[in-house]
DNA sequence: TAGATTGTTAATCGATTAACAATC
DNA sequence: TAGATTGTTAATCGATTAACAATC
């Protein structure tokens, strides 16, 4: 496979390429150039080649880039070309928030339960998804396939959860709780970190004066 | 001010340090090493010594730094020896979930309202904070000098609120709507894009095939 | 063909790591 | 004092930008 060894500085630009190239064709733009990409979303013409150069060549000189095709190729490299099973553990606010977002179904991560251990949640459909006691974790997500979990507990619970995931075939961990999740380093673990992000705001708002 | 031209690699740094040094506070540690530091946290020990160096010389020679004046110290940098007025433009699931949060009220981010455009919100309560119009939105903002702006209205509706917002004195977004606003150079924006986190997943999860 | 723009190499810039003198 | 560990400079590594030959 060609895309070895990328830099994750360029996959984290990758999403922002896809969101921004989806605009393009739902205004019906078919071509662009490095330099018009540029001015739209901000990275330099040059660090746009060489990032898309990194997965292959795309564009064709003294013309550009096919934005219909760019869009379709992006999407493969993110993987975006399958569905994923996925459950949230956690039914609180932040758990059906994630629920009721509906742009993550379209683009292939499909909901298929909720978890929790607090009674009260039992049966409760959220978007038409069933919240389950977590009792029945395990079984479910290898009888189901799940390959992702959301994790929307409190800080408290999140590593527990991390410890039944590593006895599943669960491949990836998207973390909510505030900590640092330890697994087996086969688990990918992203973290959304609020309070971390929040903390930069005040930081800069401080220096901002 | 010392901590001029920081990069922002190192400030986003520093709320996982923040968020360490408590823990070790609440275990009673009093001391630490930067290398017992790195063995915890995952930072090089040359990179902990050249961040916190960036902000002045935290520790001692031959002792290391002292874990409750660190966490003061990181504290001070990171701004949180006030309080924020802060509100939620959106009171769907994410703006509810974000109103349920106590740790950013603890951390002195203080929700004084939400607003939304549906009358269905209106008047309603969440975690004791109340729903307002809209309507109210740059009169409230100005006369409870609130400084940062929490938006999670959908994609559609995030560009007009931030337009809103410059016509008042609120400093800073934290903007969860997938889209990156178009805002005056003064005003702070912090984006939290959950898509583009979750299609990193999918990309590593190809990957590690 | 001439003009435009990529793909790609080379140059620059910045961030991380290593090393060690200063010093508690 | 001797040992430990910082603060800080220098070396390395990696990422971004610039430049331009290749080519559509």
């Amino acid at each position: 496979m060609k895309d070895k060894n990328i830099s994750v500085a360029v996959i984290r630009r990758l999403p922002k390429y896809h969101r921004y190239l989806k605009e393009l064709l739902d205004k019906d733009i078919r071509r662009i150039s490095s330099k018009e990409l540029s001015s739209i979303i901000g990275f330099t013409a040059s660090q746009i080649r060489q990032d898309l150069n990194n997965f292959g060549g795309f564009g064709q000189q003294g013309y550009g880039y096919n934005v219909e095709d760019l869009y379709s190729e992006i999407s493969k490299i993110l993987g975006l070309t399958r569905k994923y099973n996925v459950v949230i553990v956690g039914a609180g606010n932040l758990g059906q928030a994630l629920a009721n977002y509906t742009s993550f179904g379209r683009l292939g991560f499909d909901l298929k339960a909720m978890f929790d251990i607090n009674p009260k949640f039992m049966g409760l459909k959220i978007n038409d998804v069933e919240v389950l006691d977590m009792d029945k974790f395990e079984s479910f997500v290898n009888e189901n396939d799940v390959e992702i979990v959301y994790i929307c507990t409190s800080r408290a619970g999140a590593q527990d959860v991390a410890d039944r995931i590593q006895k599943t075939n669960v491949k990836a961990i998207w973390n909510f709780a505030p900590i640092d999740l330890k697994v087996k380093e086969d688990i990918i673990v992203e973290n959304v970190h609020l309070i971390d992000n929040l903390l930069t705001v005040s930081y800069f708002l401080k220096e901002n004066l």
